[in-house]
RNA sequence: GGUGAUGUAGCUCAGACGGUUAGAGCGAUGGAUUCAUAACCCAUAGGUCGGCAGUUCGAUUCUGCCCAUCACCA
């Protein structure tokens, strides 16, 4: 029976370019949308942008344009790379529209019929300026463990503490720079620590969907586990889901001035999307898929393709929000990891924050990624790493000098010698090609999105096809009397198996297959039916070469685009802009599927830099174990000052706490000061251990005989 | 600090419900070939399966600890 699948990805942030992180969890989603439309099932596949909250807001009045134009602007930007990508959706809409506030009222309406509101008074910052309430992450000040100042209002970079804004010192608006004022207003939170709620989750995150598969990956599933807890505890609390005006989004209905949180209507965008796509077409029901009672009925399904950066919302909040609206809930997470590039985050300095648009301006063929992504997607929620010299050489042997040589080579001689027309193949040649369609492993590997082992099965039947003709010598056959049945045989069962490596590879690869069918001039390729091969008499057209190989200063080039020199005279501002975009990004939406990139120096440092460590000589007068850690021990270090420092240092697994004590070594005095569980720990003791791991231990550093307590190291 | 995931040939990855000589592709080396945008074919070399300990007749596969990387939580 046929399938009738909704399937979504996530919808990308309207602030922002689509880079290759993001594009690993859309190129996955369309290659099984792909898959599924060539097995005959009914796919309807959208997607569309995530428009609201403060970020756009903000971005929009700084560019001194509104919300509205910026959204629209981005909106074209992104649906032109997904395009270009091949990722090719039904529809792509935005948050911002019609459809999407219907669905967000109707949504909200329900469950506060269904007594799963709550409304509360909070007290939050408030920019008095700006007359606004901040977001924790346009909140700035000194961090109230360490004092690091410019921290940001969730947590501390420096040390890592997590706090609460209002625990900052000496805040500050990050909009306007003004001192933000604590300030009451009233909210509205879904609750989802309701027991009813805690309970549908519990069974709905384990269980599996109509087609049989689990709703979330082994790795989800015990991650969600974490999160809701053991039996009979409660974990969960309630979500808030309003802002106060002035937030770019849509007003809850009967609140004025109060408008519905970003995140409660970006996943209501795939029931939007879905929506206007019923629209424009005139035959989908939509109710069949969208009704709990209506799609159990006629058995939709509904799928969503998400990073694991936001399965927190798509596996609680989005599930629970759509039972207790009496919608349907999602059949199926397909939940994907974080991209790195050549092993590290993606970073700006070394040009590995690549965007969409640049791969597609510097002429990369998109085609390459898409198959080098499915090579390296598994189905699990592993991280994926583009690696860029395995990239080429992955993408040049399999598909140009494999895959796209087996017709290279073979297409000529039935142009040339047989008026391009085709003979009966080689029934014993090809018994191995049926033999793997009516086994299916294939298709049961894009089912269960497995991609890379899909590419390996193919890849090895690829090999066949060349041993195949390796094996029969076309080219000495050619030159033989009497030989011309053969050679015609030879040439046509190779392109047989040649069009089964393509209606294998087209999920991954559809413009190739398109040329493909274009070349043997075949209907389009589908996965359904019984196998057979290319007819005798059959005629196809001449042979152009599908695809060139990569070299690897394409790749340079495509570095050196997205490479952004931080010279010495605007590093800070540079840097200082990075972390804000990216953070803005992080904050609000949880939308970008890489890695955020993080800034590692490699060049050198200034005298001034390293003057900046006060490194002091430290007699250990006291050390003790600590309780209850694997790791530490407790020392209480003179430095000259009035009072010992202690520092919790993690080098039990090398020291007994007695032999160290009366022993002179080296601290940094002027780390900042970290609260640990067990206490502050005010500095740090130096010691050595091999980087790689090879020579086991760790050993602290001892002055030379002549230091005393509190001198200085430089 | 806690929890989880990962760690297998130079690279990218399979696999093993514990059991004779641990696999693939790429790369390297040697050979063969020239139909194919030097692609293809054959062969060879390369691994103490992150480390240590335990359970076992036997562990890389199970258990514990440790190390490294990543993530989540506090």
């Amino acid at each position: 029976m046929s399938r009738k699948i909704l399937v979504s990805n996530a919808l990308p942030y309207a602030n922002g370019d689509i880079h290759l992180g993001h594009l690993v969890g859309y190129i996955q989603g369309d290659i099984w949308v792909r898959y599924q439309r060539m097995r005959g099932n009914t796919v309807y596949y959208v997607c569309a942008d995530d428009t609201h909250g403060t970020p756009v807001m903000l971005r929009a009045e700084k560019e001194g344009i509104t919300p509205e134009a910026l959204i629209n602007r981005v909106h074209d930007e992104h649906l032109r790379d997904f395009t270009d990508f091949s990722v090719a959706f039904d529809h792509y809409h935005s948050t911002h529209s019609p459809e999407n506030r219907a669905y967000a009222e109707d949504i909200y309406g329900k469950l506060n019929t269904a007594a799963m509101i709550d409304t509360r008074s909070i007290e939050q910052y408030y920019d008095p300026v700006k007359e606004m309430f901040l977001p924790d992450r346009f909140i700035k000040g000194e961090c109230p463990k360490c004092g690091a100042a410019d921290q940001y209002g969730d947590n501390c970079e420096v040390c890592g503490a997590a706090y609460a804004p209002t625990e900052l010192k000496n805040p500050y608006s990050a909009v306007s720079g003004a001192k933000p004022i604590l300030k009451t207003s009233e909210h509205f939170f879904f609750r989802l620590s309701d027991e009813r709620a805690v309970a549908f989750l519990r069974e709905w995150t384990r269980g599996s969907n109509a087609a049989g598969a689990r709703r979330l990956q082994a790795e989800a599933a015990n991650k969600m586990k974490e999160w809701l807890g053991e039996e009979g505890e409660n974990k969960l609390s309630d979500w808030d889901i309003s802002r106060d005006a002035p937030y770019f989004g849509f007003e809850i209905p009967g609140a004025p001035g109060k408008y519905f949180y970003v995140w409660l209507d970006a996943p209501i965008g795939y029931l939007a999307s879905f929506n206007k796509l019923a629209q424009k077409r005139g035959d989908i029901n939509v109710e069949d898929f969208t009704d709990a009672t209506r799609a159990e009925a006629s058995g939709t399904e509904m799928v969503h393709f998400i990073g694991k950066d936001i399965l927190y919302f798509h596996a609680l909040f989005w599930p629970a929000m759509l039972k207790f609206a009496g919608y349907r809930t999602p059949s199926q997470l397909c939940v994907n990891g974080f991209l790195t590039v050549d092993g590290a985050k993606m970073s700006k300095s070394r040009g590995t924050f690549i965007t969409a648009r640049s791969y597609v301006e510097q002429k990369l063929n998109p085609e390459w990624l898409r198959y080098y992504f499915a090579g390296k997607s598994n189905g699990t929620m592993e991280d994926v790493d583009l690696n860029l010299d395995d990239m080429i050489a992955k993408v040049n042997s399999d598909l140009v000098g494999k895959f796209v040589n087996i017709a290279s080579r073979c297409a000529g001689f039935i142009t040339k010698r047989f008026d391009a027309c085709l003979s009966a193949p080689d029934a014993a040649a090809i018994t191995e090609f049926s033999a793997a369609w009516n086994a299916g492993l294939i298709a049961n590997c894009y089912e269960e999105r497995d991609y890379s082992r899909a590419l390996r099965e193919i890849m090895h039947l690829a090999d066949l096809a060349n041993q195949y003709v390796n094996e029969h010598k076309p080219w000495e056959l050619a030159k033989q009397e009497g030989q011309e049945a053969r050679l015609h045989e030879v040439c046509s069962t190779a392109l047989t198996m040649f069009r089964d490596l393509t209606r294998y590879l087209k999920p991954v690869l559809p413009t190739l297959a398109s040329q493909v069918e274009t070349f043997l001039s075949i209907p389009e390729l589908t996965w359904a039916g019984a196998w057979s091969p290319l007819p005798a008499g059959h005629t196809i057209n001449a042979y152009a070469h599908l695809m060139t190989r990569i070299e690897r200063k394409q790749i340079d080039a495509l570095l050196a685009a997205n490479r952004e020199s931080l010279t010495p005279a605007t590093a800070a501002a540079t840097a200082n802009d990075t972390k804000v975009s990216s953070s803005q990004q992080r904050h609000a939406e949880k939308q970008q599927h890489a890695a955020p990139a993080t800034e590692t120096s490699t060049g050198h440092i200034s005298i001034d830099d390293f003057a900046k460590i006060d490194l002091r000589i430290a007699k250990i007068i006291d050390a003790s174990h600590v309780e209850g850690a694997d790791k530490l021990i407790r020392l209480q270090l003179d430095i000259g000052e009035e009072r010992p420092r202690q520092v919790f240092a993690g080098i039990k697994s090398a020291y007994d706490p007695a032999t160290l004590v009366g022993r002179l070594t080296v601290m940094v005095a002027n780390l900042a000061p970290r609260k640990m569980k067990f206490g502050m720990s005010e500095g740090m003791v130096l010691a050595a251990s091999d980087p790689e791991g090879k020579t086991g231990g760790l050993h602290i550093l001892s002055p030379d005989s002549g230091a005393t307590p509190g001198m200085r190291v430089k």
